[in-house]
DNA sequence: TACACCAAGTGACTATTGTCACAGTCAGGC
DNA sequence: GCCTGACTGTGACAATAGTCACTTGGTGTA
């Protein structure tokens, strides 16, 4: 792929978008491009951390398994994002994998190329402090969500956070099986599935053929934050 | 408060225990010292955050109320802490309060003053990147405790969170009521009194005139990892 | 001392959600 | 076409934890 390429792809999304050329290049420069089949894991659990990935395309599930084998996914990631700062920065081990569920390019920057690459753009350390500022609001959220809400308004919290902005009928940005909602959501994938069954008598969501639209985006975001 | 003891303060905390001398002396040059009673907020859920603070004596409870009412402790800073670096770097409204649960004081830094002090000492960016890193590796944590496991396994963890490396007798860093552990922890009062109970007829707490000593540390690591 | 207040202890009941078991459905490959 | 496997739908039951209501105990104060 030609430098060129990757720059377009990286100023396309929020976080690059306004770094200035000399920036990108040394991304581009300093940067190794890998490739991933769906399945793959792009980062492990439990290994040692010592390289930062910015996804370039496809989606990545970011999970973790809790010592009794439960199954947590934390995020889906979109191309621009930026995975595995945790560890690079604290030295520790990952604490989550990040899997492909399609076909996926990352670029891969090792700590010395990211440690040079912080050094030498001094917006990049804000860019960085921005990002983790948000993901640490999502996990609030999220922490938040399950303990102060029930399966109800939970579930609804989940699909309007996988819901796009403008989008025609209701789309998700994935479709996902109920299983797997269950383990973004927190609850049993029968649970699931009875209450989407639910909600689709009352044409607030439809589910057919396996993808779930959201018909009435209002109610549902009323059903987020009601009172249990 | 003079210059030379502020700086004693800092230093001694993990955080800016490596500051140089004129990275101190920014910080308390530029920062605004403020004194604050048990139960006033450092930090108040809601308002636009247009500060950074760093905790320099007292313990302060950092918490959020959901939009049903339900309190949730996200946990207890020391001093050394920064807090409210997230409203300040992503601009948006705070998402949780601190309040100080003692007599408490800290240093106060603008918008402004943070964005100089960023800019002319480079390692205060590292600093805090590690330090964002870290609170998304507890949030992490959090969450993975409290969807995978059930209430006596999640207590356990958040027993030891509270516990001192090197406790005589099993002290806690705070002695916190069981409604307040209940909301650390996320579950009912009735509930942590039930299983503190429990743990106290095997010895391994022991619940004395409101105080939760830890008495058999080893047995209590093995219930936060049970399969249940 | 007596009162008030707040934290803690406890029993009975309820609610929510998970688990298990099994049946139906749909898509892709041979 | 039909077989396979994965996802989905649903009933019955169990378990965990919350709620309510009340008692007990301890501390500070008039």
């Amino acid at each position: 792929m030609k430098a060129e390429e990757l720059a377009g792809i990286l100023a396309e999304h929020s976080l690059f978008a306004d770094c200035d050329e000399a920036e990108l290049a040394d991304l581009i420069l300093r940067g190794h491009f890998v490739q991933y089949e769906k399945g793959d894991d792009l980062i492990m659990q439990g290994d040692p951390g010592n390289s930062l990935l910015i996804l370039l395309s496809g989606n990545a599930r970011t999970s973790m398994v809790a010592s009794n084998g439960h199954e947590i996914v934390l995020d889906y990631a979109e191309p621009g994002q930026v995975l595995g700062e945790i560890a690079l920065l604290d030295g520790g081990e990952r604490t989550a994998s990040v899997t492909a569920i399609e076909p996926t390019t990352a670029l891969t920057i090792t700590r010395v190329a990211f440690e040079d690459i912080l050094k030498n753009h001094k917006n990049m350390a804000l860019r960085l402090l921005k990002v983790m500022a948000n993901r640490i609001r999502t996990a609030n959220t999220m922490i938040e969500g399950d303990r102060a809400y029930t399966s109800g308004p939970r579930l609804a919290r989940y699909l309007l956070r996988l819901s796009v902005v403008g989008a025609e009928e209701g789309r998700l940005k994935l479709d996902l099986s109920q299983s797997e909602l269950g383990n973004f959501a927190g609850m049993s994938r029968e649970h699931i599935n009875r209450q989407l069954s639910t909600w689709s008598e009352d044409d607030i969501v439809s589910v057919e053929s396996g993808k779930v639209r959201i018909l009435n985006h209002a109610v549902l975001s009323n059903i987020a934050n009601a009172d249990s």
